[in-house]
DNA sequence: GGCCCGGTTTGATCCAGATCAAGGCGTGGC
DNA sequence: GCCACGCCTTGATCTGGATCAAACCGGGCC
């Protein structure tokens, strides 16, 4: 049950002062003496899309960063029913200190790498570092209000507020304003339904509704979003501040 | 926009070593010291049920745990759907280091008392004390874990499998297991609801038909539970496993 | 070109849970 | 006792999203 490598996509260590999420990540803080800790307990590897990382009640035998591309964190239900409870994005730490077996799936959306730390290693670096154990409860945070903001979504969100408040999530970050906001999308339909709660006709629908109503244009094979007015998108959103998102 | 403060129910300040919830809350893995420096800065309060402890957006001016009884956090839509996004019991942490605006409103389930501590040097003390901060750290993984169990249940459970849900973790805090298991509800229809993303006439209606089915046995006003056999109602729950609620 | 294949869209129908609308039923006040 | 007020339950109806079932559409491969 352990998590299996594939053995391509190993990557030669790398200088963490050149790191693309040195900044963001749980070593944000660091300083140069932890900083050499941590290089040493490192090591990449990537994975393809699709492939799993660990699967639900499976061992983790690492901690890390997501350091390129993303993963989906879900849940299953016996029957087959899933849900999404989580999607990583570069800089996003996986992984629980004091806990190794994972209590939901991990798999690879698009082709991910992670900077994986031992597990033992890390857990003894947390307990005397003050800068690591607090940039890792600050992110903790963070995720947990998202969590939160995602089960306003789920439990009281209409199809149409779901969708809406997904597509401005990931305009959000769509390469600085230019405008019209254009981004293309990382996943596919039936795995925007896994995190809305939805089907996947049901998701197809609306993006269809809110092209009609003007609100978004596809590009291509639509896996491409433009969005000339965000804040319109956001009004359908139905959140009670435009701004909350921005979080 | 600050918690306003009942007059009734300040407490005169209390030795922690007698505190009931020494052992889980946030100071569980204090030593002596640390206890004495938590004992300076905290003060007690209660609110009466219904009270609200800080608005969606307001300014919570302290970080605490709650002591006794229950709260609640909600998040709202701006046409008035409600739902709530955790439950807070005693030993519960309730604010954020760092941010004193709260993301969504505390309120008062039943009488809750909580141990406040100043804001300013509760955040001072986190830095330099290792105790604190992983105890907060694992508290807060904990409570993400939760969130995301509770996007399972939002996100794919049927109404009766809600249900079904909510009253076997009630029916486990029962005190000690006697059979058959009882316990009395501190919500009401309304506040599960609220916690359930669903009507209150569909939690009353499955609340009934797990009755009629056997699975519970109600007493008095509807507020008290009986159950025979929580691994059939854990069944109806619908996990994976009939264990993931022990967690 | 023609075909297959995975992802997406669209249409028709169904049904779980919301909504609308009355009733119970226990408790407290007068 | 009697009434009023909060809850909770129950019934009738409606509807948003699920489900079932076809198309559609672009890309890669023979």
């Amino acid at each position: 049950m352990t998590a299996t490598a594939p053995i391509i996509g190993a990557l030669a260590s790398q200088n963490c002062q050149a790191c693309p999420i040195r900044h963001r990540a749980v070593c944000a803080k660091c300083d140069d003496d932890e900083l050499v800790r941590l290089e040493r307990m490192k090591s990449y590897r990537t994975w393809q899309a699709g492939e799993t990382i660990v699967m639900e009640g499976g061992t983790l035998p690492f901690v890390g960063s997501v350091v390129k591309g993303s993963a989906s964190l879900t849940r299953y239900l016996e029957d087959g029913r899933v849900q999404m409870v989580g999607l990583l994005m570069p800089s996003d730490f996986i992984g629980r200190p004091g806990r190794s077996t994972a209590p939901y799936e991990v798999t690879a959306i698009s082709e991910v790498t992670l900077c994986m730390f031992d597990r033992a290693q890390f857990e003894a670096l947390l307990k005397n570092s003050m800068q690591v154990s607090s940039r890792l409860l600050e992110m903790s945070l963070d995720e947990l209000d998202a969590a939160r903001d995602w089960m306003l979504l789920l439990g009281r969100k209409t199809a149409r507020e779901k969708v809406a408040t997904f597509l401005a999530l990931v305009l959000r970050r769509a390469p600085v304003s230019a405008s019209p906001l254009r981004c293309t999308l990382p996943l596919g339909r039936d795995t925007i339904a896994t995190y809305l709660g939805l089907t996947i006709e049901t998701v197809s629908r609306q993006i269809t509704a809110l092209r009609r109503d003007g609100l978004i244009r596809l590009e291509g094979n639509g896996r491409t979003i433009l969005c000339d007015d965000l804040t319109a998108l956001l009004v359908q959103a139905g959140e009670d501040e435009a701004g909350t998102l921005s979080r």
